[in-house]
RNA sequence: GCGACCGUAGCUCAAUGGUAGAGCUCCAGAUUGUGGUUCUGGCUGUUGCGGGUUCGAGCCCCGUCGGUCGCCCCA
């Protein structure tokens, strides 16, 4: 039994993670993202430097041999920040680079929250021009459409943190009400209009008028005219309920809901330009995005669109009689030289069994060694009963593909 | 950390408080000409765990540990 909120990934769950990891990395490589990793234990510090001291209770950390205090990576933004800190001169900017780490919070787990997951993150670093927002989130985009999902299954509500802030500047919000009041922005679709209002006070109805009819922003405007450009408007919306949570993000701020609003948040993001260089690192412009694969392994399998292949055996060798198992076992070594999956009796198996197995693989061709191969020959024949012939061993790979079979099934009886 | 509901074979689920079962899977054998059938047989349970009530608990009560879904929090 796994830990509670840990997975164990048997051969079925392990392919379809690989297939949601595969179009991950070809889509960040497609728009020119490289990949980096860092290690998944990381000093305590190096988190709640970021977030403070309460993150400590969702954090899975201990103390190391050496009574270091250390932590399981709950993200991935403090590595990042480190790594390019460390060696950003080596690289050109904008740098744009992606990760796919597992990472990790100690917390009752539920519906699309464990207490691990893996996370696509993508960064841009060294570029404060909108057109990195553009790029970005038309790299969320382009993500979920890899995956077969559409502007009907899902949505990015983009909103500006800076009109917030200019909102309250202009308002006179005091600086040490300001968190509360982006808090109360946050909550506000999940909560009674009333209670929203009670934290709001004065502001209230402004507030709301902007919530529900939009404000402006020259920011947004052109976002969502690069996005049109790319002809991915449809999947934008514009939301200013959406602040994120985090203090940190400093202007276009983004998060990706499915339509139905039955699944949590699929991805979410947004620029954080003077994250770096509060984390004691070089200042530099940044932003980006992290998605989990929980919440889209739901929706995937909501809708059927499972991705995984699920390689199966090009040969399956079977022995007739144990007699020709060294010739049978000669054959298996030259297939797999030749770099086809072939596969073969472990133990002595009577041949309908072997067949049974062939069958089960899903081989694309079954060779049976018996008699003849003390000739140097064996029966090839096709998986779907199609042909069967009988072929010198050292030729075999001219004999194939097997279609290229003028009458196979006139060579039924050729032995 | 808080609340609600739920824990029976590997899986899906049965079993008035009265001897724990079925289907599927898996393994073995038979048969099918060298395949997808069909038979036959077999395996796995301290009914999550620990207490309590009772002549007797899978069933009722308490606790605990898991699971699911919410709350809190959200990187």
């Amino acid at each position: 039994m796994a830990l509670p909120g840990f997975r164990d990934f048997y051969p079925d769950d392990c392919a379809f993670r690989n297939a949601i990891f595969a179009k991950w990395r070809d889509v960040a490589q497609r728009y020119g993202f490289v990949e980096y990793d860092g290690p998944p234990l990381e000093p305590l510090d190096l988190f709640t430097k970021k977030s403070g001291e309460e993150i400590v209770t969702q954090l899975y950390y201990f103390k190391d041999k050496g009574d270091r205090d250390v932590a399981l990576r709950p993200e991935m933004t403090p590595t990042l920040a480190r790594l390019v800190t460390a060696r950003h001169k080596d690289y050109k900017k904008p740098l744009k680079w992606f990760s796919i780490p597992q990472v990790f919070r100690y917390e009752r787990q539920q519906k699309g929250r464990l207490r691990e997951h893996y996370q696509l993150n993508c960064d841009i670093i060294g570029e404060a021009g909108l057109e990195a927002d553009i790029e970005l989130i038309a790299l969320v985009i382009d993500v979920l459409r890899t995956f077969g999902l559409t502007e009907k299954d899902f949505v990015v509500r983009l909103s500006d943190r800076v009109f917030w802030s200019d909102f309250m500047e202009r308002h006179g919000v005091p600086e040490e009400q300001r968190y509360a009041f982006i808090q109360a922005i946050d909550k506000s679709e999940r909560e009674p209009r009333e209670k929203t209002a009670e934290k709001l006070g004065p502001l209230a109805d402004e507030v709301f008028s902007i919530l529900d009819q939009g404000g402006a922003s020259e920011r947004l405007d052109t976002v969502e005219t690069g996005l049109r450009h790319r002809g991915l408007h449809d999947y934008v919306k514009r939301d200013f309920t959406v602040v994120r949570g985090l203090a940190y993000y400093t202007g276009v701020v983004f998060e990706v809901f499915d339509r139905t609003g039955e699944f949590r948040a699929i991805a979410g993001g947004g620029r954080y330009d003077t994250l770096l260089k509060n984390l004691g690192g070089v200042d530099l412009p940044a932003l980006g995005f992290g998605m989990g694969d929980v919440v889209l392994g739901e929706i995937l399998k909501k809708q059927s669109k499972d991705h995984s292949e699920i390689r199966t055996a090009d040969f399956y060798v079977a022995i007739a009689d144990e007699l020709y198992r060294p010739q049978a076992m000669a054959l298996v070594q030259k297939l797999r030289d030749h770099d086809d999956w072939t596969d073969y009796p472990i133990k002595p198996m009577k041949l309908g069994k072997q067949l049974e197995a062939a069958t089960e693989r899903q081989a694309s061709y079954i060779c049976i060694v018996g008699p003849e191969s003390l000739e140097g020959k064996v029966q090839l024949r096709m998986a779907s009963y199609k042909g069967i012939k009988v072929v010198p061993i050292d030729r075999i790979f001219d004999y194939l593909p097997i279609e290229n079979w003028t009458s196979p099934e006139a060579d039924a009886s050729t032995s």
